[in-house]
DNA sequence: TTGCTCCTCACGTCACGTGAGGTGGC
DNA sequence: TTGCTCCTCACGTCACGTGAGGTGGC
């Protein structure tokens, strides 16, 4: 008959953690020596043990103590479940793994050297201040959530600076920024940005990447929208004309 | 400038979380609006996004806290040391993979039929109840403990049991259990059990397996030894016989 | 006698979750 | 006006950790 010292030894838990088990009724508490002290024989200890494999596969207190009562299909049916849990648990380590590494390499994720570039060949362009700000602030939620790709999207970026109707309409925008929402030059200005773009998707240089998820598209949005009703317009005409190319 | 909301959804943690994360001084208090909402620009999306990788690697808010006030040289190293702890922990999860599925296999690791058997053939060598449940005891700590190897071990026991000269040897062991520690016969017994086992070692049969962690010795024999002053003897005197041969 | 293990409360910890009660924006 | 988001306390949760104060075994 054992102690609860040594019964903790032999599984591998603290002495306090199996008191707990009894007070939560996982565990049936043991006969008492004469001393008081708690005696345990080996099928406590093989109890003790299972316990022991169900916690720390992530499955609760209140879990255990059902599955213990519970008969023998459901048991294995939850090992089958538990064991899925884990197997993606796995993966999900892999996962954060990699983007730990990224914090490393990427130099604690402040903003990449290619997009302080491009930042300063805006300025060069005589792109308005406040534009370089809002565009900083765009690559840096970007830099955050996509730290792998954000260096590829930069590099595209910035040669298309090199293409002299993409400054153009660039600059244009800018000068929108604080345009009337009525004002008559927006719907020209949305036509050749639309046209712009499509001439670009079936052209050699299409842009490799997408915007895609909807968070990200409301963020963004948002966030350049809501300081310009010029462009909060110009982004509502755009998106009519791309609805009517039958590109939504 | 996006609310709480707003860069809750697109980091992916919960309000709460943020607010949490403020209250420890993990994130700046960044300003309110007119309504006393708080405003968050692109930098502090990032500062959460780092937060939350390490958070989710497993590093405790104070610590994370510390890191982020740290230099790069700490920084970097840190990151290296919680990308080694993430690997060991994928180790700690696949071998707890295996452990659920003996679970399940195990048929929840009652005892495997090899020990029942085993168990019923000492019955039937008029091996006395009392030595059985011992032995039992001592199987359902060892099937606990590797449920992968019991079926091996059990297997080469019962092989022993073809043996006359050990089940001679048993028996008299099971006969010793009430004899006075001072027993003239238990010097030779002792003498018999060290040379069988030296015997075996160097034979065809030898035995695949011993027990070497000393949490299970020292359990296996206070289990066994408490119990009868014989035994407790008769284990002194195989010690001293192991060390007077070399063999300690 | 000293040191170690055991006992039972009972409060502490960690990272938030969850109402409670109230206000602002569309 | 209704529904949704935001605000600040403040208590709850989960699985134990950690003394506090006392007794038993060697």
């Amino acid at each position: 008959m054992l102690t609860i010292g040594q019964v903790a030894a032999y599984v591998g838990v603290t002495v306090r953690a199996i008191r707990h088990y009894h007070q939560r009724g996982l565990l049936p508490e043991p006969p008492r020596d004469a001393s008081g002290y708690r005696r345990y024989n080996a099928d406590a200890v093989a109890a003790l043990i299972r316990i022991k494999i169900l916690s720390e596969a992530g499955v609760p207190l209140s879990r255990i103590a059902e599955l213990l009562s519970a008969g023998l299909a459901q048991f294995a049916e939850a090992i089958s479940r538990i064991d899925h849990a884990l197997t993606s648990q796995i993966r999900e380590l892999e996962q954060r793994k990699h983007r730990i590494a990224e914090l490393g390499a990427g130099e604690r994720m402040y903003l990449p050297e290619q997009i302080v570039g491009y930042l300063d060949r805006l300025r060069e362009l005589g792109v308005s201040e406040r534009s370089v700000r809002l565009e900083r602030e765009g690559w840096v939620l970007a830099a955050a959530r996509y730290p792998g790709q954000v260096a590829a999207w930069a590099k595209d970026k910035r040669a298309s600076l090199d293409d002299p109707e993409f400054r153009r309409l660039y600059l244009a925008c800018d000068q929108a920024y604080g345009w009337a929402p009525d004002d008559p030059r927006l719907p020209g200005l949305a036509d050749a940005m639309v046209a712009f773009a499509a001439r670009r998707r079936e052209g050699p240089h299409r842009p490799e990447w997408t915007i895609d998820d909807p968070v990200d598209v409301t963020l963004l949005s948002s966030q350049f929208g809501s300081s310009s009703p010029a462009w909060q317009r110009l982004t509502e005409l755009g998106q009519e004309r791309a609805r009517a190319a039958g590109l939504g």
